[in-house]
DNA sequence: AAAACGGGGGC
DNA sequence: GCCCCAGTTTT
């Protein structure tokens, strides 16, 4: 006789919040502990396409160091960004589109990045993931925000079983408590990146490991 | 040499 | 839903 078992979600998001402050992700690092503006996190986010997440956190400093505005960035030239994200790879279509976006931005917005989901999808490059995240870390405005982490250990968890990102968006929206939102995001960013990788996640070091059904499941270290 | 890193857009 | 995209690092 099998009993469901159901994750205490209180308890988990409790956990990886105490145990936040110990871990050091580039992404939220630089994102989240310093209270980036929502061009910061829209400019970052497109850094990160295909890129892992140390050489985003560092190509993101680099750049935002040099434009931290839609008016600083659209005064460099494609060449000058390509260097600067040294090496994120997609270099043309990166700088493409981190100039398409910030002169649209000029032009429509007066310089401001908007702050609704569709305002947001309608610029290029920008899909759900990323409109989520700058809603929810640019204007802490609650949103859930699927990326491959939230994806990945949502499921790892057992707390949605879902294939593809938006439908786990569709079921965090259901079942997630709103008072986690903002912070879901961010806690488990940080806890992927560091933790609960992909692939060997280093399960004998996580602090949530006993509440995941995938223990012994996953080559873990 | 192959796989991993990730998300947008077109159809 | 499925396919395309295309550079660097890790295994």
């Amino acid at each position: 006789m099998t009993r469901k078992r159901i994750l205490d979600i209180d308890r988990f998001v409790a956990t990886i919040e105490s145990n936040y402050r110990q871990w050091d992700p580039p992404i939220i690092t630089f994102i989240a502990n310093r209270g980036a503006t929502p061009f910061e996190v829209l400019v970052s986010t497109l850094l990160s396409l295909r890129t892992k997440d140390e050489v985003t956190g560092v190509a993101a400093r680099r750049l935002l160091r040099a434009a931290r505005t839609p008016e600083t960035m659209v005064a460099l030239t494609p060449q000058e960004i390509e260097r600067l994200i040294y090496p994120v790879g997609f270099y043309p279509t990166k700088a493409r589109r981190l100039l398409a976006i910030s002169r649209l931005l000029l032009d429509r917005y007066g310089g401001k990045v908007p702050d609704t989901l569709e305002e947001l999808t309608a610029l290029p490059g920008v899909g759900r993931k990323t409109a989520n995240l700058v809603l929810v870390e640019g204007f802490k405005i609650p949103a859930i925000c699927v990326d491959t982490h939230v994806h990945r250990i949502s499921n790892r968890i057992g707390y949605v079983k879902t294939k593809n990102a938006d439908k786990t968006e569709l079921a965090l929206r259901k079942k997630l408590p709103r008072r986690h939102w903002v912070r879901y995001n961010e806690l488990l960013v940080a806890f992927g990146q560091v933790l609960c990788r992909p692939v060997s996640p280093f399960c004998s070091r996580c602090p949530v490991a006993d509440m995941c059904p995938q223990i012994g499941v996953d080559r873990h270290r």
